[in-house]
DNA sequence: AATATTGTTCAGCA
DNA sequence: GTGCTGAACAATAT
């Protein structure tokens, strides 16, 4: 879907909010109101409770109209009862091409369009997931999703509240898609590096003032790497993502940047400025 | 050729 | 119930 990455950007680009965000809107202006006339499983262990004949004939014949993404979720209504469900594990990725020839390498699910029109569900890793879904908010709920951090209702003293009900690492209860679904390591590593808080720190010992600092740079860091991203930016200069390399230099002061494993992940921080 | 990587889920343990 | 660790999944780069 990306074409020419910026450089910092070339080797990182795991499907975490902003990037899912980025498919929606990918989706949105190439794929939708096009009338479906077939489906193609090149690999259907991608396929989430639903085989490929069953998404031939949900979906054949029938057009994409809207998008709705929750977390790293995203859902495409079709112009019939049921919407398409896409999880983009560590390696998922869209592609919307006229010419077969342009076919991904790993394509794994190929949406073929009325006209020349193709959107190709691509993933190399297999990790990600295409399936169907009645009901989105189900769906949310039957796989335990908590708040998308973006939603405006969900307010940084909602946040604090969550927060303050659990116990152990804060890198391990943000990573959590049950409690906050959007997330994943680089995004938690970042707002815990701009926020200047430890990732091993227990959430018992930061204070109200911390937590909705934390919780206001990840949102910062999320609408921004959004709207870099759309202008076809990578991720700006001073940001932990461009530096996540042991003995690299803090891009914020004077420390080196170290790696450790935090709640099972590779994990990069500044021991200087982050307590 | 062995190792690290990456998100999610689940089993096992304190 | 809660939190933590490690395994499993797949395929690639180093």
């Amino acid at each position: 879907m990306t074409g020419a990455a910026p450089d910092d950007d070339r080797k990182i680009r795991m499907p975490e909010l902003p990037e899912v965000e980025i498919y929606k809107r990918y989706v949105d202006r190439h794929a939708l109101n096009q009338k479906i006339v077939s489906i193609s499983v090149h690999d259907a262990r991608i396929l989430s409770a639903v085989t490929g004949r069953g998404l031939h004939k949900s979906l054949s014949g029938s057009r994409f109209l809207e998008t709705f993404r929750h977390g790293k979720h995203l859902f495409v209504r079709s112009s019939r009862p049921v919407w398409l469900h896409l999880h983009f594990g560590m390696s998922g990725d869209l592609a919307y091409y006229k010419s077969p020839a342009a076919t991904p390498r790993f394509a794994r699910v190929i949406f073929h369009f009325a006209g020349e029109g193709h959107l190709a569900y691509e993933d190399m890793r297999l990790f990600g997931r295409v399936g169907l879904s009645r009901d989105p908010q189900k769906t949310i709920r039957e796989r335990r999703l908590g708040v998308d951090p973006l939603d405006p209702d969900f307010r940084e003293k909602d946040f604090v509240e969550l927060m303050k009900k659990r116990r152990g690492a804060i890198k391990a209860l943000l990573m959590r898609q049950d409690l906050i679904a959007g997330m994943g390591n680089l995004y938690v590593d970042e707002a815990l590096f701009q926020a200047g808080i430890l990732p091993r720190r227990n959430v018992q010992t930061l204070s109200d003032k911390q937590l909705e600092k934390l919780f206001t740079r990840a949102r910062a860091i999320l609408t921004s790497s959004i709207r870099r991203k759309s202008q076809g930016r990578g991720n700006p200069p001073g940001s932990l993502i461009r530096h996540r390399a042991q003995g690299d230099e803090c891009p914020r002061c004077r420390g080196m940047i170290e790696r450790d494993v935090v709640a099972g992940r590779t994990t990069y921080y500044c021991h200087d400025h982050q307590g």
